[in-house]
DNA sequence: CGCATTATGTTGACACTGTCTACAAACATT
DNA sequence: AATGTTTGTAGACAGTGTCAACATAATGCG
């Protein structure tokens, strides 16, 4: 059997792809160790040796989705300007989101019992958020050029709880659920980039 | 023991309090029936004759929880006028899954396999969302009135995913993780605030 | 090479879990 | 009081994570 084989290779790196097939067509609930080992023939035990516990085996695949994402994230085709090419980034984010439903809840919605315990994990995080803010920082530097810093920071912490919230929103199927016309998530996609173009754009000596 | 007296006289009802107990103290994984039963005196198998499963127990938790946020939210100082009483709807919102960060998760976090087989539990959540909608009808009755309906529910997705986006971050503890300068989550809250009001507040024949 | 140390995998056990079945007690209704 | 229904109990089964003891394969060193 050639999955046994690979099992024999080098275990660590089989049990981790075998544990994101699990995830990916039974969701995290069923994912397990022991079927984890079963899947790849090997005894209950054999996993143990390369993670300490459970929670170490979901922090890895935690880092390798972040790292899956982030490397998502770059690929997006380039906008034309800084400001296209932050939308750009933003669709690329809940493309994401929608094209691995369960990578996006294993990176955000795991509930890793002690989050720093597990170091690689953080910086993968980190890393993706970077890219955010320098998307954010190239659309002021020729926007708000006086207000970069100032501005940056909150301005990822808004879109980031706007497309995370979005995400999560339209995983749990609440949209067709709460809508009374259910049907077009892309609607309501395009309505929230729309309003978040509104909150960025905004220059506070034209309105107040 | 009075816990053991309680649950004879209402077996059910102790049973959701206890669970509640536990889950605000031990978090969501360490709830199971067992232990519900263990801490009420009671055998292994008892709670089974008022929760067919373990998930029909959960979406009663979540159904109560969802009134209790919904109790809240209508328990909230009125603001002024529609608008500031929208802004009060939404720091009351924050202020809930501050104060109840596990009820919340409870709410928004727990997957609970098919949501559709708990329509109580579902009715209660629209109920919730209803309010949100009819805070912003009312803004817009006074801002857009050629617009309200066209307007009211996409804005409420909106600021719904950026609301629920800050709580589910905040909650992660991912601001002070994430943050170079950290501490002060309330100043990211009220970045975000201001920036959800530029964006209401937009009238698309000023700008483009 | 041969031996010793280490890395890796196996087996069995323990304490948990949710849930099924079979039984007993308590209660209500006729 | 007899009967049937509701409610709680006891035991079993398959599943889980994890610990301890053992076996084997790989590696490095004299």
């Amino acid at each position: 059997m050639s999955v046994t084989k690979a099992a024999k290779k080098d275990l660590k790196e089989a049990c981790v792809r075998q544990a994101m097939k699990i995830v990916d067509k039974q969701g995290l609930e069923k994912l397990s160790l022991r079927e984890v080992a079963r899947k790849l023939g090997v005894s209950h035990q054999a996993p143990y040796r390369h993670f300490p516990s459970r929670d170490h085996l979901l922090a890895e695949m935690v880092r390798r989705a972040f790292e899956d994402f982030a490397k998502f994230l770059e690929n997006r085709e380039q906008g034309a300007d800084a400001e296209e090419d932050l939308r750009s980034m933003g669709l690329a984010y809940v493309a994401y989101s929608m094209k691995h439903p369960l990578y996006y809840r294993l990176m955000f919605n795991t509930s890793l019992p002690n989050a720093q315990d597990h170091p690689e994990m953080m910086q993968k995080a980190q890393f993706a958020f970077d890219m955010l803010i320098n998307g954010i920082r190239a659309v002021h530097t020729v926007r708000f050029p006086d207000q970069v810093e100032e501005r940056s920071e909150k301005d990822a912490f808004f879109i980031w709880s706007t497309l995370h919230g979005l995400c999560s929103i339209m995983e749990s199927d609440a949209i067709d659920n709460l809508r009374e016309d259910p049907g077009g998530q892309a609607e309501i996609v395009e309505a929230i980039f729309e309003r978040l173009g509104w909150a960025m754009g905004h220059d506070s000596k034209l309105i107040s």
